[in-house]
This record gives C-alpha cells, sequence and structure tokens, in this order.
DNA sequence: ATAATTTTCTTTTTT
DNA sequence: AGAAAATTAT
C-alpha cells in the first residue's frame, strides 16, 4: 500500500476530514456523509483537494466522482491541485487518473452537461440554448410588453425586477406572494399580472428552446423527482463532494439530496460566516441542517486554525464579526506571530484614496512584494473608477475582476447573437437582436419574420422563405446567405463567416469600430479553444472570461499586474497585502442593503471576507467626502460620509489609525509631492463646453 | 415603420 | 449621470 506520507502535511483536522470514511484498497466506497466547516483561510481547498485526491489514491475510479464548486475557476485550481497531490502517490499515472475527473464544475455547468445526455428522457431537445442574465431580461421584456403591463396606469415592475422575483421564486422554492412580501414589497400589488407573466415567460422559454441560467438547476431538480431518473442519475457517482456550500440555495440542496438521498459518499464544505449570496437566495440554513437531514447525521469537522494572516489582522477581522448578531462558528486562531496591525487609513476623499493607495503599492513593490501578490477589493464594481483613473495614469498594469464583462459589450453580443441563432433558430431573443442590425429592419418586420419561423416546423426554412421587410434592401439576402454559410462551414471556421457578415455592421454602427473588432479577434481566438460550437455558447455562458482589462487584451501570463476585484469575487483567494475601498457607511455597508438586519448582516459578512483575505497587512481606506453624481463635472457638491458602523469606537483598538497625506506637525495637510490638487487650467478649457 | 428626441426612473453583489 | 421608456417627426 502506498505511503500515506503525502497526507503529513496535513494538521490533525484536516487529516480527518481528509479521510473520513475512506478505508484503503477498499477501491474508495463511498462513506457516511461529511459536513466540514472550514473558516477562512483554514486551508479549505487543500483540504478538499486532499480528500479527492485520497480517494482516487484509495482506488475511487475519478469518473465517478462529482466536485462542485462556486465557479469553474474553482474547479480548474482544484483538478489541477487533486493531480499534483496525486502525482506525489502515483507517480506520473496520476495525470492520466485526474483527467478522468471530469465531473468538475459549476452546479449549472453539470446540470447542462447533465441535460443534454438526458433530454429525450425529459422532452428537451438537446439543441437548447442558454440565455444568460440580459438575454432573461430581454425576453422577459418583450413578455411584459406582449401583455400589454407596458402601459398600466401605475408602473409595472422594470424587466430587471421581474426577473428578480422569478429568480427568486424559482432558487428558494418559495410561492410568489411570499416573496413578494419578503423582498420586494413595492411589488406586492402586481402578484396576479406576474404570475401571468411568468406563465407566460415559461411557455415562450419552451416554444423557443432555451433554458435560462435557473432553468438549469430546476430542469435538473425537476429530473430528479422521477425516482428512476434519479437512481440512475445518483448512480453514476460514488462520490459528491460540494465546495461553498453556504452560497447554495434551497434548489441546489433539493438535487444533492435527490443524488444521494442517505448521504453516502456525500462531502460538503462551508463557512457560515462567510456567507454573502443570499441576495442569490443562498441560505444558510442549507449548511446548518445538513447533519440533521441523515440519520444517523452527517459527521462534522471543524476547521479553525487559520493560516493565512497574521495574528493581529485576524483578531481584526475575529472583532469585526464576533459583533455579529448570531453566529455559529468559533473564532479563528493562528500562531503566526503578529506584524503591524491592520490600518485605519483616513482620506479627504476618492482621489486621494487612489493616490494613497497607488503610492504604498508601489512601496510595496519596491520592497520585494509583486504587484499580483496586492490586491484593491470594493463593494461595488464602479467604487474603483478612480482608482482605475489613478492607475492608468501612473502607468500601472492591472486586472479588474467582477462587474462588467468582455461579454456585456454591445459588439461581442451581437456576434454571439448570430452564433446561437445558427446553433437554435428557435430562439427568439438571438434572432430579434441579430435582425435590427439589419437597417431598415425595426421591431416590427423582425416581429413578423420571427412570426412565419415559429409557425413552421422548419424555422431555417421559413426563414429563407419568408418575404424580405421591405426596407432592408441587399442586407437582407446577406443575412440569409450568413445564416445558411454559418451552419455549413464548420467549428470553428463558423465565427470567421459570421464575423464577416458582422463587420460591416459593427463599421455602421460604432463610432469605435477599430477597437471593437480587435474584441472580435480575440472572441475568435478565445473560440478556437473549445471543440464545438455548442461547448463554446454553453461554456462562455456559464464562465464568461471575468477579468477585464483597461490595458488592450489580456496580461500576458508572467506580466506583473494589481489585482482590482469586487469583495464577491475575491472569495476563496488571498493576497500579501490587501486595500479595502470605501470602508464607509453608505458603501460598506451598501446605503441599499441597510433595509433588514439580515441584508445588514450579509454587510457584516462580507466586509469580514475582505478582511480575511490579507496575508500579511491589511489597510482599510475611509474617505471622509464623496462627490455627489448628477452635477457638472467641475461642481464640488459633496456628503461627509464617516467610518462604518461595523467598527464602532470600541473596535479600534485592533486597528492602527493613520491619515493620508500625512500631514507634517502644525502645518495643514496639503497636497505637496502629489501634483497639483484642482487643475485649473481643465476648469477653465471646462467652462466652453 | 423606423429614427430621433424628450421624459422618467434607477441606482449592488453573480451562476 | 446614464439607461430605458415614451413620444414625436420623418
Amino acid at each position: 500500500m502506498p505511503a500515506a506520507n503525502y497526507l503529513e502535511s496535513l494538521n490533525p483536522e484536516q487529516r480527518r476530514a481528509v479521510e473520513h470514511g475512506v478505508v484503503a484498497k477498499d477501491g474508495g466506497r463511498p462513506g457516511m456523509p461529511l459536513l466540514v466547516i472550514a473558516g477562512a483561510g483554514s486551508g479549505k481547498t487543500n483540504t478538499l483537494a486532499h480528500r479527492v485526491a485520497h480517494l482516487i489514491v484509495s482506488g475511487a475510479d475519478p469518473q465517478r466522482i462529482l466536485l462542485m464548486t462556486f465557479s469553474r475557476r474553482a474547479a480548474a485550481e482544484m483538478t489541477k491541485r487533486v493531480e499534483r497531490i496525486a502525482r506525489k502517490v502515483l507517480g506520473d499515472n496520476a495525470g492520466v487518473m485526474t483527467d478522468a475527473l471530469h465531473w468538475a464544475g459549476t452546479f449549472h455547468g453539470i446540470g447542462a452537461r447533465l441535460l443534454r445526455d438526458y433530454s429525450d428522457q425529459i422532452g428537451l431537445d438537446p439543441a437548447f440554448t442558454i440565455h444568460d442574465r440580459d438575454d432573461s431580461a430581454d425576453l422577459m421584456n418583450l413578455i411584459r410588453h406582449e401583455l400589454g403591463f407596458s402601459k398600466t396606469a401605475s408602473r409595472f415592475p422594470t424587466k430587471g425586477t421581474c426577473l428578480a422575483i422569478y429568480s427568486r421564486c424559482v432558487n428558494a422554492e418559495t410561492p410568489i406572494e411570499q416573496v413578494l412580501g419578503a423582498s420586494f414589497p413595492w411589488c406586492a400589488g402586481w402578484a396576479a399580472e406576474l404570475k401571468q407573466l411568468f406563465a407566460a415567460y415559461v411557455e415562450a422559454k419552451q416554444k423557443q428552446n432555451v433554458l435560462d441560467y435557473d432553468d438549469l438547476l430546476l430542469y435538473w431538480a425537476q429530473t430528479m423527482g422521477d425516482p428512476g431518473l434519479a437512481r440512475e442519475i445518483g448512480g453514476r457517482f460514488d462520490h459528491v463532494l460540494v465546495d461553498e456550500y453556504q452560497d447554495t440555495n434551497r434548489l441546489q440542496s433539493s438535487i444533492l439530496l435527490g443524488l444521494k438521498p442517505d448521504g453516502r459518499g456525500l462531502t460538503v464544505v462551508g463557512d457560515d460566516a462567510q456567507s454573502i449570496y443570499s441576495f442569490r437566495a443562498a441560505t444558510v440554513r442549507n449548511i446548518l441542517d445538513f447533519p440533521g437531514q441523515f440519520s444517523p447525521p452527517a459527521a462534522l469537522i471543524t476547521l479553525d486554525r487559520n493560516y493565512r494572516s497574521t495574528q493581529t489582522i485576524l483578531a481584526a477581522a475575529n472583532g469585526v464579526i464576533d459583533l455579529a448578531r448570531e453566529r455559529f462558528t468559533k473564532n479563528l486562531w493562528t500562531d503566526r506571530t503578529s506584524g503591524i496591525k491592520p490600518q485605519l487609513v483616513t482620506v479627504r476623499d476618492e482621489a486621494d484614496q487612489a493616490r494613497c493607495i497607488v503610492e504604498r503599492v508601489l512601496e510595496n513593490r519596491e520592497s520585494g512584494t509583486l504587484l499580483k501578490q496586492q490586491a484593491a477589493l470594493f463593494r461595488t464594481s464602479s467604487h474603483s473608477a478612480p482608482l482605475e483613473l489613478e492607475l492608468v495614469r501612473r502607468n500601472i498594469p492591472f486586472v479588474k475582476f467582477g462587474g462588467l464583462k468582455f461579454l456585456d459589450a454591445a459588439h461581442i453580443k451581437d456576434m454571439l447573437a448570430l452564433l446561437r441563432f445558427v446553433e437554435n433558430p428557435r430562439d427568439r431573443v438571438a434572432g430579434f437582436r441579430l435582425m435590427q442590425l439589419i437597417p431598415g429592419v425595426g421591431p416590427a418586420s423582425a416581429q413578423k419574420v420571427l412570426d412565419d419561423m415559429a409557425g413552421s416546423a422548419d424555422p431555417l426554412a421559413a426563414l429563407a422563405s419568408s418575404p424580405a421587410p421591405r426596407r432592408a434592401g441587399d442586407d437582407w439576402a446577406k443575412f440569409i446567405a450568413a445564416i445558411a454559410d454559418i451552419g455549413r462551414s464548420g467549428w470553428p471556421a463558423d465565427i470567421e463567416r459570421a464575423r464577416l457578415w458582422y463587420e460591416p455592421h459593427l463599421d455602421r454602427i460604432h463610432e469605435d469600430a477599430e477597437t471593437r473588432r480587435a474584441d472580435l479577434i480575440q472572441l475568435e481566438q478565445i473560440a478556437g479553444g473549445y471543440p464545438s460550437r455548442e461547448r463554446f455558447l454553453t461554456e462562455l455562458t456559464l464562465d464568461p472570461p471575468d477579468a477585464t482589462s483597461d490595458q488592450s487584451g489580456v496580461p500576458l501570463l508572467d506580466e506583473d499586474y494589481l489585482i482590482l476585484s469586487t469583495i464577491h469575487s475575491a472569495k476563496g483567494q488571498e493576497w500579501k497585502s490587501v486595500f479595502v475601498l470605501n470602508v464607509v457607511d453608505g458603501c460598506m455597508p451598501s446605503d441599499l442593503g441597510t433595509g433588514t438586519s439580515a441584508e445588514l448582516e450579509e454587510e457584516r459578512r462580507l466586509l469580514y471576507v475582505a478582511m480575511t483575505r490579507a496575508k500579511d497587512d491589511l489597510h482599510l481606506m475611509v474617505p471622509q467626502r464623496f462627490f455627489t453624481h448628477g452635477q457638472s463635472a467641475q461642481g464640488d457638491r459633496h456628503v461627509y460620509a464617516s467610518r462604518t458602523r461595523f467598527i464602532p469606537d470600541r473596535l479600534l483598538h485592533l486597528f492602527e489609525k493613520a491619515n493620508w497625506p500625512r500631514a507634517a506637525a502644525g502645518t495643514p495637510a496639503r497636497a505637496a509631492s502629489s501634483g497639483p490638487r484642482i487643475d485649473v487650467g481643465a476648469r477653465m478649457r471646462g467652462m466652453w463646453r
């Protein structure tokens, strides 16, 4: 039997978690269910990876292991680690073994694959396409319009709100009245109309052969409701492991229970103190109720030793989370002796905040910390705007996670709509968008053609024979030809053909066609990495490349760059040095998130997550003034902000207080070194614009 | 039917 | 400040 020394780097609790229920040489037979509560920085990913590797080493079939993570990035990282660990024991065979670990991904991604596999058994066309959030909102809007809700006396909820309500009903498995009461009280009067809208929305999706994000879970859960299929699908996997379980919702937990009703072979890992996705209907009850769902109850192992942060950072983070209204896990501890306390840096405004961060980031780099080992975190994507400006000005490369995506750009969406329409001609949202690119074609004529198509058994033939809209001219024939060609040319030649059709429209519609064209070329390169059009479309909508860089293109891998990220996107990551922006009431908590105490508690956990990302030093930035929006560019209307309510006075002893720019003794704080504070010249020029 | 213009509303986090 | 919806002009 292989020496188990690859487990020696683990502490006793981690090792128990890894070995739970695994008997050597047993073929990795599924054992009793296990819940691991793993605090921030407690080696959670490492432990889970060791457990998977240990299962494989003990004889489990990697093809029969289902590993579900929160993002695909996390899945890829996990697979890599599993291979590294397994290699220590199995040598070069490990690669072969872990390659077979191909059921690793997000709930949504795995759902999409299973639904295609079982499509004929559940009456689904396997060519279904997937709508992202924007597509879903567009479809919702279409229906909303059709039903006449866009012209009601008092205002009907917007498409986005409608979709949010729908999504919550589905994901929380909760009736609409309750959802409206709890989360959307201002829409409570519309319950009947919303029901009607949702019914029509569901019908439209089915007619058009499209699924939205929620459907991937919903259809999966429904499929598991059939005992035969549940047994078959559950039987495909000996081991099911779920990461970040605190951020799963009711629907996801019912899927899990459907897969493994007795809990055998089930492992879930999470930390209730880091639950930050309840806006997506995630519920912390999932993790709390997990053990009791089985008899005997699932084993519980707690990892509370932190390996990431210094003692002072941990003390401050513990201080913040200690004030939470209710808590279930204990405080983290570490034996990493402390450096300096986390710093609470007061700055004048957001511009100074940006300058201060840049200055410290550069100092850190001088003393040997790469930019990549430093990150600036913020609550809302737009909070980083002044910092981005300053970074561009100082020529410091950075990559931003969260917020606007590559795929959100209009021209990228146009291209994807074209490919999607070829893949699935019944996808009305795609067709509707495309046809309106053609000059002389607006909503009305697009509608008419799509109706023709919908009424036909062969939609593509109907498209070709449908009369061209009167004012479309030549461009219509070109459109029809392109659609036909793309169907024939094969992958990835398809996408080049698609671009050839789209380019004239791009030039016509957009001023900055050149920069956008570069994006399209990049899209083509990304496409080359996928084996088929279907896989490309599916995986791109489920896992959009999430880095948008203000520099051109994605920085090369060996280049050094600073990380900018929303706190949500920073989950599971760590950096040597972390700067948290706008630690101020109104930003953290967001002024939108202060409604209910549950929301407030989630905002508190958000700050906790941000703080626990830091290994060696942590800066919380507190700008005192905010310039308000909605005024002329040079206006100086502003509001004064105060330090976040999550760090009240009695926690101040856990922090080092600082000001920036540092006021020289006796003199008022004034910008000495960082250039002019106001650009008078620009103001004068601005007077005439 | 489409394009251009004015008015009104809404502001997070993401698979 | 910006987007989406409604309204008016072509």
